[in-house]
RNA sequence: GGCCCGUUCGUCUAGGGGUUAGGACGCAAGAUUUUCAUUCUUGUAGCAGGGGUUCGAAUCCCCUACGGGCUACCA
């Protein structure tokens, strides 16, 4: 029998989430959606020191802001809680006894100075310092200490921690969902800290004991996990879980869009482009990161992006409903290697969910905008407005700047414009035309333009000569749609107005 | 340094022994729009290098180079 998939996303609240983060989280939720399983939000702050107030709720906000809302955690309830780790303290400690008791853990006294002593002592004779089987039976520690002298320092209060005692050449071997199978030697391994000297547990011991307790069947995560990956498996060996542990699937990571190394905060603010999902303001600094929500970015925008980035469905398909990735998805089909990310990819895919919207939605946002700047239109003829200029924008805040004119006269002439069409006699042809529009009856696009030709050829101008300076007039520049409905849309006075201004200022 | 992972157009990727190496973003050109943008069409550009295996390698193996991760009482 098949057991229930379970995976858990387990950031640490040491921040605002990184976009490798929630693409972190958008795999797990898809693998279980597709899979029919559980998806569960678990907060892992078991280092104090690096602990910041509000990244927590944070977390919390980018996933709903996603649509990846987790089934159990930390503010999404559930049946297997807590689900911090801060509020598991005490169960931890009980598995650590456990490993010391089946001689697969050990206390160790030595003391981070005297570890980094050892560190830089290592580092001048161009080695490097390792906890291990080697150096193990030289420092001060439960396995090297007599008995007694063991227990009379626990008694007496002094610091210690527990590590594990990583097992003589053995070879650890396991098929990753991605990678396929990965090798390790524990010669290569160091005896890691289980729990620490403030009564906390460190990741890997938390990490295990939890994933467990809360039937985790499938951990996926960062590359940068993988080789921990053979501590974790021997870990769930020696508390006796190696039977029924999780499968593990490490994701590729997402690299700087130029230059060496993964994607960083500095990346964004130098290219211009968001790393986190919403803005974030730094509690201490004040710093404020810029988020795709913020920048105007659809959550279905965003969030198909990121699952291309690194996996694909094996067809040529690249635009996806949360839906169609669900049913498309799989580790298998997860790439190796990391992935570059690439902003105009990411602009790439919000035109196109904006071209998608219908009018009528995209207008209740231009609405706003307008609203902040106390214009005001009916629906109707802004939804009509919306439709004309949304093939213009790749973010709906980008109505204002294509639909402006609209609303509001220009309050400048582009100069290149005027340098080129304003002729001569242009002033003259704009103020004639400007009083023949005002005779006109019918205001509609089509019998505009039908009289208007008229009008030139009985002058015998032709309509290079005026077409731009008119547009210049409302618009305030070469650009805006069919000139007829702009006409139109704004109305004869306005028309003449504007015509009529521009003929005063422009020279 | 050690261990682990990776390497197809500038970027994201398809490909799993025989393909004119396909698509997308970007970029360029042309068309259309008496403007600009859109749109459409076309083009641009790639298997890191070297050895094998094979009748035949982007595909399998080895070496090298390069990139990435880890190497904390951080996750």
């Amino acid at each position: 029998m098949e057991q229930k998939v379970r995976v858990r996303f387990a950031p640490s609240p040491t921040g605002p989430l990184h976009m490798g983060g929630v693409r972190t989280a958008l795999f797990n939720y898809l693998f279980a959606r597709k899979h029919g399983g559980e998806f569960l939000l678990r907060i892992e702050d078991t280092d104090q020191t690096r602990y910041v107030p509000g990244a927590e709720e944070y977390i919390a906000e980018s996933l709903t802001w996603c649509g990846l809302i987790p089934d159990e955690g930390v503010g999404f309830g559930g049946k297997f809680g807590p689900y911090r780790q801060s509020e598991r303290k005490d169960l931890y400690k009980g598995y650590v006894d456990q490993l010391v008791e089946s001689k697969n853990a050990y206390y160790a006294f030595d003391t981070p100075e005297e570890l980094d002593a050892l560190r830089s002592e290592a580092e001048m004779n161009q080695t490097v310092f390792s906890y291990d089987i080697h150096t193990r039976l030289k420092l001060k520690n439960s396995l090297t200490l007599p008995e007694e002298e063991v227990n009379r320092r626990i008694a007496n209060g002094e610091a210690w921690v527990i590590r594990f005692k990583m097992p003589e050449h053995t070879d650890v071997i396991e098929e990753d969902l991605i990678r396929g199978e990965v090798k390790f030697n524990t010669a290569q391994l160091d005896d890691k800290v289980l729990y620490k000297a403030d009564g906390m547990p460190t990741y890997h011991m938390a990490n295990v004991v939890d994933d467990h307790l809360m039937q985790i069947t499938h951990v996926i995560r960062g590359e940068e996990w993988l080789s921990s990956m053979p501590l974790h498996i021997l870990l769930y060996r020696a508390l006796g879980w190696g039977e029924n542990r999780p499968r593990f699937a490490h994701l590729p990571l997402i690299l700087k869009p130029t230059g060496k190394g993964k994607l960083s905060k500095r990346d964004g603010d130098k290219m211009g482009f968001p790393v986190f999902p919403l803005q974030w303001t730094d509690p201490v600094s004040g710093e404020i990161s810029r988020g795709y929500r913020e920048d105007d970015y659809f959550p279905e925008a965003f969030i198909n992006m990121l699952a291309l980035l690194g996996w694909n469905a094996g067809t040529e398909q690249e635009i996806f409903t949360i839906q169609e990735l669900i049913d498309s998805f799989s580790l298998g089909r997860v790439v190796k290697s990391g992935a570059r990310f690439d902003p105009e990819k990411a602009k790439w895919f919000n035109r196109h969910y904006l071209q998608q919207k219908n009018d009528a939605e995209l207008a209740k946002l231009f609405k706003k905008q307008l609203e902040e700047k106390q214009l005001f239109t009916d629906d109707d003829k802004l939804t009509r407005i919306v439709g004309l200029i949304k093939d213009r924008c790749t973010f709906a805040s980008e109505l204002w700047e294509h639909g402006f004119y609209f609303f509001t006269a220009p309050d400048s002439y582009d100069e290149k414009t005027i340098s080129k069409k304003w002729k001569e006699d242009t002033s003259e042809k704009l103020q004639a035309i400007a009083g023949f529009f005002k005779g006109l009856s019918s205001w509609d696009a089509e019998s505009i333009k039908e009289a208007f030709s008229e009008f030139m050829n009985s002058r015998e101008w032709n309509f290079g000569m005026v077409m731009v300076p008119i547009r210049l007039a409302l618009v305030g520049s070469s650009q805006g749609i069919d000139l007829f409905v702009i006409l139109e849309l704004i109305g004869k006075e306005e028309t003449v107005r504007r015509m009529e201004r521009a003929v005063a200022e422009i020279h």
